[in-house]
DNA sequence: TCTGTATGTTAAGGAATTGTTAACTATTCT
DNA sequence: AGAATAGTTAACAATTCCTTAACATACAGA
């Protein structure tokens, strides 16, 4: 592992703060814990952590009032978040994804299951880019689901948006009709033009200057 | 597409090998088959697969032993590792991914689920390769579809950059017309001249310094 | 030098791909 | 449920690119 990552523990019980702490340091991770809401959403704007574990139920600030804080912060875009529900809460579940969550794990904890599924959720991290991505004089958020173009926001349906964000991750690079079709349709079956009429909305938007057909083999954002 | 993947499965169970195969065969990717670890190894080495799916619980060497014997030949270091388990089992899926396993799929397979993991998980592979390749004042990049010549952007068409490309992968090498029309043209079959006009178009671009005819043999980029 | 073969050049027609619009369908919101 | 919004499709237009034919040129060997 080429740099450590940092997690932060947001937890009311002590007992589990400490469990928890010596299982993830044990595995190389950096540690920060804290007992409630308010210390949790300071040390998250303090270190950056790569991952937040939260506890959805807590007093005070519970774990989805703060997961939405967290989002909130400009600075902490790019940092994920995992919840830890009592088991088979609904609504928690719902909520913690509404409000941005990445992952969930059901208490009891089980230490393996849960290194497990921070390496995986780290991993999808360093492969996935960030969700902010600014270039020239657009700007596109996806936590945020938001669109700017010179300044000013514009609204962009969810496909286009999709689509969109996905031509800004890697920009210059032609993304093909086929890549196009398993990242933003889910492999799909749509129709030939679909992906036009998509291209040609988000032109509307952004103007033509960026968004660049390669013909016969696919599109690409060129800065 | 230009490059059929290959793919090696590894399963106890002969009829899920059949079935597999049939699937993925149907989809384009080279199959190779083994029913027990030490075979699979073997084959592994032998015809460095992109990917390999193997079945975690076998009898002798079983999925995860594999899976950490094939992460340590160097040669297969871009070696994908899809597991196929019976259910989402906490401890396959530990092992598994810390044995360095890329993704992992239950049983019983359902073949589009299978399909569309394996695109996901090859388009991952092919992202990491550099299809970049700089020769003196000329700079060619597949991903991005884009030709330099002198720093300046140039324009250039799908067939002219394929049979562009395809020459300055083995710079000095001659390929001879039937080579590139196997390459470029699939193999279809197209009149005499059309190669040379596309050569031509070439030279318009970058001038005729670099792309040099052998009469009677064919062409090669030189440096 | 002549002759035959391979390649170079040009422009035009047609094939293939993409753009555009509007109608239709699906989804979401109230 | 009904309205509003989003997504998809079909039909056609526009564009680009590929191929070809016809002819020119180069070159090797007789």
């Amino acid at each position: 592992m080429l740099d450590k990552h940092s997690i932060l523990l947001v937890d009311d019980e002590e007992d589990i703060l400490e469990f928890l702490s010596y299982s993830l340091e044990k595995q190389g991770y950096k540690i920060f814990t804290a007992n409630d809401g308010n210390k949790g959403l300071m040390l998250a704007k303090k270190h950056s952590p790569d991952l937040v574990i939260l506890d959805v139920m807590m007093p005070g600030m519970d774990g989805i009032e703060l997961c939405e804080k967290i989002r909130q912060v400009p600075n902490l875009n790019d940092t994920l978040i995992l919840f830890l529900t009592a088991r088979a809460e609904d609504y928690s579940e719902l909520a913690g994804f509404g409000a941005g969550a990445d992952d969930y794990i059901t208490k009891p904890v089980k230490p393996k299951l849960l290194i497990s599924r921070i390496k995986a959720i780290l991993r999808r991290k360093n492969k996935t880019f960030s969700k902010h991505i600014k270039i020239d004089n657009i700007e596109i958020d996806k936590n945020k689901h938001t669109l700017f173009y010179s300044g000013k926001e514009i609204f962009i349906a969810k496909k286009e948006f999709n689509l969109l964000f996905y031509l800004m991750t890697l920009p210059g690079k032609v993304f093909t009709r086929e890549e196009i079709i398993a990242e933003v349709w889910n492999d799909a079956v749509v129709g030939d033009r679909t992906i036009d009429v998509h291209i040609r909305k988000i032109r509307e938007k952004i103007g033509d200057h960026h968004i660049k057909t390669v013909k016969g083999v696919g599109y690409k954002f060129d800065i």
